[in-house]
DNA sequence: TTATTAGTTCGGATAAATCAGAACTTAAAT
DNA sequence: ATTTAAGTTCTGATTTATCCGAACTAATAA
């Protein structure tokens, strides 16, 4: 196990982890390629050129990449005094904050299926019996997995919390 | 609350159902507003001809975008005998499909994962000490937040199926 | 004060996604 | 046998996303 095979593995890794990323977290290629070197590096951060190196992108496009990945909170930067240089990396939080992005998610969507509820029941008494059935039932239904999801996985951020304190 | 208001009231909420449904499903304009369709729907199933004229599209958009929707598992049609017309609705499954579809998400993430910590355990190996320390933990701690979210997501699922049998 | 480092910002080129139109298919009705 | 109904498939136009290059800025170093 020679430190080529090594190199070989790691890029096999960033490959196989970025195409994953770009899907799971539905960001661009580069953005995905910045995130997974951040997961795979041994040094505790990596700076804006060795990104530019690594990656093989211009740095506008790092750049853009970078900020887009702080501002949905995936990675942050340390700096060292006397040393202007940034280093990046993941997010220390990040866990809590997909926990915490997923519960917004599902809370924006319980919103729209309480007004399609209250839509529903406005029509089902506008109208009379003859009429099609309205299928109340699979908002309903769809409102209690998404309590309930969200509430599985509040128990999982209070657990994490634990952990950390 | 005459018919005219009720009418006004179902396409806002088809349009903010559908820039939902478009982030969370991660689909096209078009789907996403089919999709929100047979979600307000108020009767069992919506034909190919209804969805061409409510949304003002093409055939050949609805076409694909229906193969593109039934291939994701997400919506599914019924037909009445002697009726050529199908009558699209919602996935009956859908809730399970999602949850499903979240499970094979994070284990995909979960084999990646383990590839990550097996190439930096080889990696400690072969550096020395004074190397610049690997974080393997990050690796480690999130492994266990993939396979926490999936038991809890798991257990989920156990309950939507109790109840439906 | 000038040069260098470490980036940012803007305009545009290229690639990918989305949708429409027209021609086609397949089954049923006349 | 021909028409109609209910879609499908293919090609291409339009829109949107992604990325690059060049010019710029702000801080430090020489």
């Amino acid at each position: 196990m020679n430190n080529e095979t090594l190199k070989i593995q790691k890029n096999e890794l960033i490959e196989k982890l970025g195409v994953n990323i770009e899907k799971f977290h539905n960001i661009a290629p580069v953005a995905a390629r910045i995130f997974a070197t951040l997961i795979l590096s041994e040094k505790k951060g990596i700076t804006f050129e060795e990104l530019v190196q690594d990656l093989n992108a211009s740095k506008s496009t790092i750049s853009t990449n970078l900020e887009h990945l702080q501002s949905l909170n995936k990675i942050s930067y340390i700096t060292h005094p006397g040393d202007r240089k940034r280093y990046f990396i993941i997010h220390p939080n990040l866990m809590l904050n997909i926990i915490d992005e997923m519960i917004e998610k599902w809370n924006k969507e319980k919103t729209i299926h309480l007004d399609i509820i209250d839509y529903k029941e406005k029509l089902k008494k506008n109208k009379g019996k003859d009429e099609p059935d309205c299928d109340i039932e699979f908002n309903k239904d769809f409102l209690i997995f998404l309590e309930e999801a969200t509430t599985a996985i509040q128990k999982l951020k209070l657990n994490i919390n634990k952990k950390n304190h």
